[in-house]
DNA sequence: ACCCGTCATCAAACCGGTTTACACTTGACG
DNA sequence: CGTCAAGTGTAAACCGGTTTGATGACGGGT
């Protein structure tokens, strides 16, 4: 409790407040016994400047934003995020910069909360789980306030980007299956209105020369699990299935092996964000670990550089990386 | 942007700012055609009040935090979390109130945080992860800063608690195991420190009436393996592991499977906090889901009640319910 | 007709900092 | 010796709300 305020550090220093403030923030010179002074008071009384006091003059709420509209059952689903804001976090520290997060329900709530957040409750947002063309840009643009963008935006934008080159990690996949002697490759994506899931469907179809065995899921156990058996029921169905996240492919390997299948020797199965669990079941999940803290640290020094002034830039973080587990494995037995 | 401001409002309504207050707020009495002029007024100026100025006049930042000392990577390890955050923010939404999160390396930053949060930042705090006898119990007494403590606290303090009864679904599970015939129970725990690690592992105890089978874990994976190692190496080596969270659950199946073992044949495996991916293994994994949306729920009343001045509480929510899957199925075969 | 109480509004102070305009010293230089 | 610039500190305004004491209008009671 800062009951003590910068007129009684004042005071006890035998100077004023505005002198109290230049000694401390440096933005006057002021003589070296002054400022020892007032530290020497500012120590003894104690004193921390009130944020809030601070807030107001400076016009600035040395907070930054993150809004999620997401299911709780979907945040709790997503080995992404916690990893991401850690990496937030780590950059944010270094200069007392507090995160807010908010969880909405809905689009309503989701746009109040913007409007409340430019309100003076934050500096500069982060935005994820973007989407084609998504209506958040525009509105934020129209607040003013700083905003980041996580993942690929195709619409022309002021806001700063970070970006990751998905189809260089799918690509990566779908040859080492090919070279393992697969010819029928499906994928389960996430929403395709989402930029990432569709930026990696578009990889794969790319790829695999073909959209045949591209079916949309949602990122839930359930639809991984509902996708995979419409899979496994074509009449020449695939024998391998690269999923957009660890959930569904865990879910549909779950499920193949209930129909009798071996992974890998029967059906190959690759996830995507790199579950921590997934180096731990058997089998063990190929998965494309994406670097999540990576991003976040990026996306956090793009957010203060933009807060700070400086150009928006989009920067390209290039930290997927393919772990080939048992689930790709090319089995011994029916090498070819 | 809000450019225009409380005075702005008030010249368009051709009133004072003190009426304008008055009449959002409803402190004073204002009559009904003066108070239509200014809700006029603000609408059409499309005014919304300042977060900053109110806080200050106020002495309130419409703002709670949690603080987490704790390494990225155990963060994103844990399931309880990303839920539990999850269930507070649906109790704030509904006050206009945000989540601070603060994510910090060690216990010097995290006393510089809660600090500096009690400094104007926050009206409250949420303490998660508590440990015996810890130090920021005292420290946020002594700052004068709402707090609920999540978890059983022993020590007395004058705040607010969340427990659940931890012990219930302990005894329920080695019940089981017992009347499936297992004699050897084991147990991974947290780090007995933590006051739920150590409730669990004294319910656990308690239950088995002994500690020979228990082992210290740090809930990550890696040191889910190493136990699971050395209790297998036993002499006379337990039947049923029951561990303190699913990664360690997963990291010991997968180790056991490794050296040979079925499971739940050979050995019997329980988790707790019920991981999203754990009912969608094969074997699916028994666990404990522990509410965490529920608790959060809880705390976050909690806090808001203490903010406003209501007397400290601790309210038990009971919200463990165990999930027998086939890792401690009692297989056919063996059955007695 | 006078007094008083109620009700609605206003004007000003206040929250705790930052910042700007200005005043006062000093020292250097022409 | 007068003047000007640099260097320090002060006083007051300001950020954008909330809250309180004062003011004025109005109606009822006697």
């Amino acid at each position: 409790m800062s009951r003590t305020t910068i007129a009684d550090v004042a005071r006890e220093a035998g100077v004023t407040k505005a002198t109290v403030s230049h000694a401390l923030s440096g933005n006057r010179p002021i003589s070296d016994d002054t400022r020892a002074k007032v530290l020497a008071a500012a120590e003894r009384l104690n004193w921390v400047p009130s944020q809030r006091g601070r807030a107001l003059a400076t016009q600035r709420a040395n907070a930054v934003a993150v809004v999620l509209a997401r299911d709780p059952e979907v945040i709790a689903n997503d080995s992404f995020f916690p990893a991401f804001i850690a990496g937030v976090e780590s950059v944010l520290a270094e200069t007392e910069t507090a995160l807010i997060l908010q969880v909405v329900p809905d689009r309503a709530a989701e746009e109040r909360a913007y409007r409340s957040l430019a309100n003076g409750r934050a500096d500069g947002a982060l935005l994820l789980d973007l989407r084609t063309d998504d209506w958040r840009v525009p509105l934020l643009e129209e607040l003013g306030i700083p905003t980041v963008l996580v993942g690929a935006y195709e619409q022309p934008t002021r806001f700063s980007c970070v970006r990751t080159d998905d189809a260089a990690p799918i690509r990566e996949i779908v040859q080492h299956l090919r070279d393992a002697g697969h010819e029928r490759i499906a994928h389960v994506s996430g929403p395709l209105d989402y930029v990432h899931s569709r930026a990696r469907a578009d990889a794969y179809t790319d790829a695999v020369g073909g959209a045949d065995l591209l079916r949309e899921g949602d990122f839930s156990a359930a639809s991984g699990r509902a996708r995979t058996a419409e899979l496994l029921d074509l009449p020449d169905r695939p024998t391998a299935i690269l999923y957009a996240n660890d959930t569904m492919a865990i879910a549909g390997l779950s499920y193949a092996r209930s129909q009798g299948l071996r992974i890998p020797r029967d059906l190959a199965i690759s996830g995507f964000d790199d579950d921590h669990l997934s180096a731990h079941l058997s089998p063990a999940l190929t998965s494309v670990s994406s670097g999540p803290a990576a991003r976040g640290r990026a996306a956090a020094r793009l957010l203060q550089a933009d807060i700070a002034g400086e150009q928006p830039m989009t920067e390209v973080v290039d930290c997927n990386v393919v772990h080939f587990r048992e689930s790709t494995a090319r089995e011994k037995s029916t090498a070819r």
